[in-house]
Formats: C-alpha cells, sequence, structure tokens
RNA sequence: CUGCUGGGCCGGACGGUCGCUGCCGGCCUGCGAACGCUGGCGACAGCCAGGCUGCGCAGGCGGGGAGAGGAAAGUCCGAACUCUACAGAGCGGUGUGCCGGAUAACGUCCGGGCGGUGGCGUUCAAGCGCCAUUGACGGAAAGUGCCACAGAAAAUACACCGCCCCGCCCAAUUUACUCAUUGCGGCGUGAGCCGCCGCAAUGGCGCACAAGCGUUGUUCAGGUCCCAUGGUCGCAAUGGGCUAAUUGGGCGGGGUAAGGGUGAAAUGGUGCGGUAAGAGCGCACCGCGCUGCCAGUAAUGGCGGUGGCAGGGAAAACCCCACACGGAGCAAGACCAAAUAGGGGAGGAUCCCGCCGGUUCUCCCGAUUCACACCCAGUGGCGUGAAUGGAGAGAACCGGCGGGAACGUGCCGGCUCGGUGCGUCACAACUUCCGGGUAGGUCGCUAGAGGCGAGCAGUAAUGCGCGUCCCAGAGGAAUGACCGUCCUCGCCCCUUCUUUUCCGCCAAUGCAUUUCUGCAACGCGCGGACAGGAAGGGGCGGGACAGAAUUCGGCUUACAGGCCCGGCAGCUAU
RNA sequence: GGGGUCGUAGUUCAGUUGGUUAGAACGCUGCCCUGUCACGGCAGAGGCCGCGGGUUCGAGUCCCGUCGACCCCG
C-alpha cells in the first residue's frame, strides 16, 4: 500500500532540524487574527480556508524570519475532543510542511470538520500548498 | 450453563521515528546590574577599558526525567482558601426534615425503626418469621384555601329520600275486616359464574323492608326477571283485636343517623343483643386515641388499663415547627509595572504676625420635639441619643485689610550702608518626586481532609497510629502525529477433526497375480452433500464515553469490552 | 466562574400563575366559486405538549433529574 506515501515519510523522517514547532511561530494574539482577516487574502483548498497577510515590521523578535501560524477551532467542530484532534493534526502537518514557506507571512488555517477522518497524507499535501499560495501570493502583492 | 438484575474493579499492552509544555543539571551567545579582580586616569567622590568568577533574563545545542479521567463532563450540593462586611441577635430569603452514628462539611455514606412491593418457609386460614428491594419518611385537633364530573351529601355534618312514632283531615270496609300461627293448593323453573348430568340431572354462589340498584339485551322506544327455609295469591282451621278499628292518601310535629350502589375518596369494621325505628346504645374481636409499666441512647416495639370514636385526601397549595446558612468568588486576591491621558507635592514663583467676614469640623450652653431605657399609683421624674437653635471657644481652609522681614527694582543721601516708593499677582512651559492604575508580567499553583501496604478499634460508614512514595500544572490553553507487533470482538474464506440427517456403493483401497481375476469387509464399513460445533491459518472492519483550568468530599449523567461477588427464574448433571 | 429565558400542529405563538375541554393565525388536503389562476366561501386532517421518573383521583401546568437552543454579567 501507499508506495509513495511511505517514501514521503522516510523522506520527512530523515529531515532534522527546522521542522519543530515552538510557541514563537504560532500566532496567537487576537489582534493578530483580526488584521489577518481585514489586510489579508483568503483562499480555500477543500478541507479548509488558508488567511494570509505579510508581515512588515517583523524586526528584532526571534523567530522573525519565517512565517507565523495560527489555527480557528470554533466551537461548531464538535466537543473538545474532536476540536483538540484538529488542531493537533493540524499542528503536526504545519510542522511537516515548513519548507514550503520561507516568507515573512502570518497564516491563519480554517479547518472543516472533515479534517478529523482525512488521511494525514492528504493533510499533509493540502496544508503544504496553502502554505505555498500563501508564500507567492504576498510576493506578489509586495512587487505591486 | 443461559437469561434478568444489584454491587465492586479495570478502562487496551509493548515498541520505533519525529514533535509540544514545565522541571533538573551541562555547554555556547547576547544583555543587565554588582562592581569582587587587573590596568590606566584622578580632585581619592569616582570614571574608562579589559576579561575571569558568581547572579539574573533571553535565545540556541545536546542530555535526564515527567505529563488527562472514572467520569476530567453537568455545575446539583458541601467544604478548604482569598477578599469584603461585621458588637450581638432578629426579620426576610433559601435549603434540609423517622432515629442514631460517620465526617472538615453535606442534600453524602453506614446502621437501625416504620411503611410499600416481590419471593420463600410455616399455618386450614388469618397471621408470623426470614431474604431481597424500595420510600422528598416532621406537622392536616395552629390557621387560610382546594377537592372537577357524578352523587342525597365532599368536610360544618346533616338539608333531602327513606324508616319509625304521635296528632288532625279525607276516602274505603264492616260481622265483616285485620293480625299471628299451622295445613293444603296454585303461580315460578331464572340473565351471569362454578359444579353436575347426557333423556338424565336440576345443587351451589350472587342485593333489598322500600327508595333504588344490578343483570340481560343494546340503535332507541319498549319489554323481561321474584322463591326454594323467610315471596305472593287463594282456601280452611285455631287464637287475638273490635265499633270503633284497620287500610290507603294528604298535612303538621317529632325521633333516627342503619340504608340511599355515585365517586379517587362517604364520618370506625364484622357479629350478636337491643329498639317504635334506629344508633358504640350495650357486648366480643379487630382498628384508633389517651395513659401506665417494661425493653431500647432514640426512632419504635411489647404487655396492661381506659375512652366509646375524637373523625377523609392533599403540605412536590399557602403555611407551622425544628435545624443550618453574612456576601462574593482564583477573572478571588497579592506584588512589579510600559505607553498615553489624568491626579497630587516641590522647584519655577516668599515668608511671618494681627484684625474682620464666610464655610466646614470639634467642643460648650440651655430650650423645644422625637425615640429608647429606667423609676413611679400617675397626666410625672430622670438619663442617653438624634434633629432644630444659640450668644461662646478652638482648629483647618478661603477671601479682604493692615503691619513686619527678605528679595528685585527706581530715586535720594552715600559708599564694607541708610531712608523712601513700587512690585513679589495669576497661569503655563519645563524639571523633579509621589500615589492610584490599564496593557503586560510574576505569585497564588499544586505535599494534599494525598496515594499504596499491612495492623488495630468498630456490625459498618469510618477512625487511629506505623512504614513507604512524590504522582500534570497549561494559560488563544501542552499531554500529540504516524507506523509496527500483540490482545479482544464481528463477518468472510481455506484446512483438519467431529455430530445429526440424507444419498450412493460393496466398491474405492490394500495384498497376490503377466493378464483375466482372486482375497480382506454388511461393518462403530467406505465415499459424497446441506447444516451445526471445535481447533488452526488468512483477509477485512471495529475497540466506547469523553480532555485537567484553584483544590478537595459527594451526587447525577454518558460509556465498547473484560474480570470478581451476590439475588431471582429456567435447564442439565451429581 | 456566576445568572437567566425558552422547548406545545409543517411554521409563528397562546394556554402554565390559580390542576380536570389543547387552541389561534399562516400553511396543507378536499369541495364550491372562475373559461383558468389568484382572492374568497365551506369542510377536514395534522399534537406521545423535548425526554425520563415522581406527587395526585387526575399533570402541558406542581416537584426532581436530564437533553437541547439562546441570552446576560465579571
Amino acid at each position: 500500500m501507499a508506495r509513495d506515501g511511505g517514501d514521503r515519510f522516510m523522506a520527512l523522517n530523515g529531515m532534522p532540524a527546522s521542522s519543530r514547532f515552538p510557541k514563537t511561530r504560532h500566532l496567537l494574539k487576537h489582534a493578530d487574527f483580526q488584521r489577518v482577516y481585514q489586510g489579508g487574502g483568503r483562499q480555500f483548498t477543500g478541507n479548509m480556508t488558508v488567511f494570509f497577510l505579510r508581515r512588515e515590521c517583523g524586526g528584532g523578535e526571534p523567530g522573525a524570519g519565517g512565517p507565523k501560524v495560527g489555527f480557528t477551532v470554533g466551537k461548531a467542530l464538535g466537543g473538545s475532543v474532536e476540536r483538540n484532534r484538529i488542531k493537533r493534526r493540524m499542528r503536526e502537518a504545519v510542522r511537516r510542511s515548513w519548507p514550503a514557506c520561507e516568507a515573512p507571512v502570518d497564516v491563519v488555517f480554517n479547518p472543516r470538520k472533515s479534517v478529523l477522518s482525512l488521511p494525514f497524507a492528504k493533510l499533509l499535501d493540502e496544508v503544504e500548498r496553502g502554505l505555498r499560495l500563501a508564500a507567492q501570493r504576498t510576493r506578489v502583492t509586495e512587487q505591486k
């Protein structure tokens, strides 16, 4: 089964650093979320909605070089167990998709309930696509 | 063994890779302060530079170790803890509610009592005993209110029907009438249930004096149903009453609380006596109330006496009684504290004294009013407090006037000074300090009514001491993602064995023989098919309910599967 | 962490306090009206009162538990 998926896992497991996801890479503040919703772009990718916005004043803070990611998992998505499961799967997927995006952007993922039962390889694919998309779009707007 | 049910326990296991959040210690980098060390300068306050050590913070690297539950849930109770209010108590409100115990506390738990339900045993039965289970289980003679429809009446008991007695009136009857007893004959043969019989049997149960009910039948009108030991009709005999009496009807007065089939519920129940009719009116048993003794800590139980019945339900209607509770909640609360706005003090920009006026506060004075407490036979007295008032005193602040000092400045004299005039008013920038306090951060924050083990006390809940262990602390919220093996459950497939039923065959097979063929076997025989069971293997799918948020004790609710203990029913074996 | 409100016909709501008959409007169905539709008229169906217990003679209503939805405060 899924020979190609197995290879992908091997490759990801072999990748040593930069696949970590500490708190400094999280997007936590309510104001940050509002800024991304108001000023950024959005794209729906099937099982989630991706919001993104380039961060300008990302000066001296640690972890300012790369993207920062936040999730919104509302009460409508289920009980606390299911919401936690969704967040954990999303975090894991983002953690393994860091190479897709190097730009300093703020990204907010708004997952749907189907993330719970989706095979992990597909979820990984979608998150990686979303991150790459966010990087490209923000670069375009910057050139304008 | 199966099914139902009650209680307790567990809540998949092991491993790999990569992660997340605290903690411990190591290394590196940066910053900060201390300024201990070195060097330089110096007015010996200190400053500058260097780099070592230790400290704090942040980041990075690699290491060790830890990391969701029995319900973490619902937030239904109870506490700890914190702040706040408070002399004490009450009112109000909320909650609890048989008794005793456990506990920090509880609406929780344990034990007991009483009641309900089910089962078993015993007994002719009533009843009694045992077991299981269950109960929001104080008070209805403290008071208010409610009880539809039906029913005479729904809480005051008695209006109505009925029954009985007395009085009056009317009608009928008259030697006939009437009453009682006995005998004979007739009428009747039953809707329902049980039993009995099959041309024989015909027994029992089931109201009444009446009003009425009930039954059958059923669409309604209407009709039907009456005595067997006591019904009714007729006849006869005997005895009694008698010209007034009897019967019937009406009216009036009284007695009665038995009955009146309704209803969820009807004013003690059954029997006997008793009476004009009746009635706890009397008696026996049962129930109930009061009371005495005994047992028990108590709830309560047992025995006896006594009363003749007090009196329905409902308090999850209001309410009464007893007891408990001040309020808010870790976003409690404490500390540090940015930016911005704002507050206060000082400098900027001056202090002192006296007089007058005003405001506020405190004290003082006595009068009136009110409230409370005490004394008193009392309209009275006395004390305290409050409000109003006053002419007084003090303090603070504000305003005005006057004087002095100091400073600035002008003028005059004059030169280590003096005199005199004016000003020193207000506001603001700015500087500095202080306090409150937002964002943010730190603490609270996990060693506890803690877990485990065995012991002792206790029927138990639980308690006591001993030993041992440290076991999540996040904060837009970590405790994960993926994979492998095993475990378990369900379905499907294959192999082997086996059971029942059915079908086919005396052969397949083995041995002998060159071959034909012969021998072995009607048997617990051989072969096959459907179905079932067991074991093994393989494949697929499933493994619940659910995520700590200050911490505990309970309750309630959700929950796949497994284990243990108990009760009931059925089957099988001994 | 506190506090509150509401679940009744397909839909929106009465009825709940103070217990004994479940109602209104719109919608739906059928018939009439009209050449046809709409409007209108007549008739009808449709409810285990969120769920589970209890109190009571009797529960939509009272009590307890539970589920769901919504709102407010810090």
